[in-house]
DNA sequence: ATAAAGTATGAAACGCGTTTCAACGCAAGA
DNA sequence: TCTTGCGTTGAAACGCGTTTCATACTTTAT
């Protein structure tokens, strides 16, 4: 492999020289800088960015923590990463956890070995003292709304989505309402299940553990709920769904079962994915590729910043 | 920042015993070896990886080009060649192309400069010069059905594919058949055509190009051709849709159009997505998750191997 | 004309872990 | 007892580009 000194060797500089012709320093002959590329191009010689990394202490890399990868959420909110990393001239590296603390600890600590300029977590399972423990080697940025700590966020009002949602739901005529989410921990899903207890409480109505559904994250999971909803004597008459592939999962095993939507299930869904518009399926539009943009905006800025963005009310005939 | 010759000094031992601590070479005496490892937490010593990478000349990364990561088709090809590398504590460095001839070769050129040990692309643009010229400097490995040339393939075999899927239309009673398609360039898109082109020439049939949709990804491309469709006075009684996302879109627009299916246009879909099983799509389904394992375990293997996994036939309702 | 400021260039130090080589101790085999 | 060989350890070289510092030459300003 030729090296730099190769280089210098060849073209008779320094290799200052070579290294300030290869960083487009302005202070070189021109004379000296066209032969120096003309050496380089000769010996096909290339940088070691290994060589490059450690002796700038930066990579241009950045990771993104992410539960699953093959999940239309994660995938268009990557793609937001993705694009703003492509413009900026990052590289990502990924790190699908299955919401693993320990595949998550591996990535922050990539934080640590300096692999990495900073660390974007769509989702997480960790505790804020291990993130904030990293946040001494580096820039992290999440995806919820935190309030008092002090790290780079951007996030949607998922308290004011739901409110929203069931208010809608309360103005058609419904009451019984239940929902479905991915699962019980995490910012967001807290907040959710927080608007959701106030509503019970406001249209003085018993908390029904049973219409709220956990796990569901894909449409296999849309059906496994209509399949508890077909057992249950008293059934809700409108389902929150916080994600549009479970909400099509249970409009079309819906169709199968011979449940009528909207009119023996109401459904909302979130994301807003392409399909629900296909399926016809009312849905509260959250900006995913743009948070991702954001997310790696943040990641690169200095003083840590929390940007709400909005989501979008999207009505259809699911209601 | 600690290094290694710090925690040297500390321990009173040289940085080789310490290396060889950190590496757990076996020729260090365990009494040296722990007071080595204590001295490293104490000092809350971590490798810089990036010197660890200069000096190894490797990096355990490796690059995957994909066109778009938010098509369930990358990315599930993309959860398979995590999985791999999750277990052989591997990164992955994502580079989505768009097809972007430029893009692609930067991927490549992190070859060159030692940012990953090897290359997997998923779909591409480049001609095969490019991808050869960089096969000098790391194993590349391809997701198409590659025949004389020396590189890492992992393929289904979609010439027989299609061959079968009109066969079966055939057999049903269809013989205006057409297809969509992601792009025409492209081995597999090619093997596809060419397969087509075989079929209208066996029942001596015209070759109709109108019939033959291109640029169709996503569900809004599958609307796309419906409203082709319902333009034109001579329709094809049935499509292959290379990619269920299209499938999807096309037999929802149909729904809207009012096209029955499979009555009106019958529709055999690939990929045996989840959601074409709800909406009772025939479809061929591709193995993307065990392709993608595949791929990372062959980048990573000595002599270059082809290796072609099956696809399989699922008969639904949209025939 | 002379000081001040800018341009150009190279030597050497630096970032930091790995690996090779030589050396020494000690035990097993001859 | 002597050789052979493994266990153990450290010094130094190596992988390779960047950056600082000193030096020397030009310009520009005064």
């Amino acid at each position: 492999m030729t090296n730099i000194r190769d280089i210098a060797k060849k073209a008779g500089v320094s290799v200052s020289t070579v290294s300030r012709v290869l960083n487009h320093h302005p202070y070189v002959k021109e004379e000296k800088r066209r032969l120096v590329e003309q050496v380089i191009r000769e010996l096909n010689y290339e940088q070691n960015i290994n060589a490059v990394h450690l002796s700038k202490g930066k990579t241009n890399m950045i990771a993104v923590v992410l539960p699953f990868i093959n999940h239309p959420y994660f995938s268009l909110l990557l793609e937001g990463v993705a694009s703003q990393a492509l413009e900026k001239h990052y590289q990502l590296v990924i790190c699908q956890t299955n919401y693993d603390v320990k595949k998550e600890e591996e990535a922050l600590h990539m934080l640590k070995t300096k692999q990495v300029d900073g660390v974007i977590i769509c989702s997480r399972a960790s505790s804020w003292s291990t993130i904030e423990y990293y946040q001494q080697y580096g820039p992290i940025a999440v995806c919820e709304n935190v309030q008092n700590r002090s790290i780079h966020s951007v996030y949607v009002d998922h308290y004011a989505a739901f409110k929203q949602a069931l208010m809608y739901l309360k103005e058609k005529g419904y009451t019984d309402i239940g929902y479905c989410i991915g699962r019980m921990t995490g910012t967001n899903s807290q907040q959710r299940q927080q608007a959701y207890k106030e509503y019970v409480e406001r249209i003085n109505q018993p908390y029904h553990p049973e219409w709220v559904f956990q796990g569901c994250l894909n449409v296999t999971d849309g059906e496994k709920v209509v399949e508890k909803l077909v057992q249950m004597k008293n059934r809700p008459q409108a389902l929150l769904v916080t994600n549009d592939q479970v909400a099509i999962g249970i409009k079309a095993q819906c169709e199968q079962a011979g449940i009528s939507v909207p009119g023996e299930l109401a459904i909302i869904g979130f994301d807003n994915h392409p399909l629900s518009s296909y399926l016809q399926i009312t849905t509260i539009e959250l900006p995913l590729k743009e948070m991702g943009e954001t997310l790696f905006t943040l990641v690169g800025s200095k003083a840590p910043q929390k940007i709400e963005l909005p989501f979008r009310f999207i009505e259809r005939k699911s209601v």
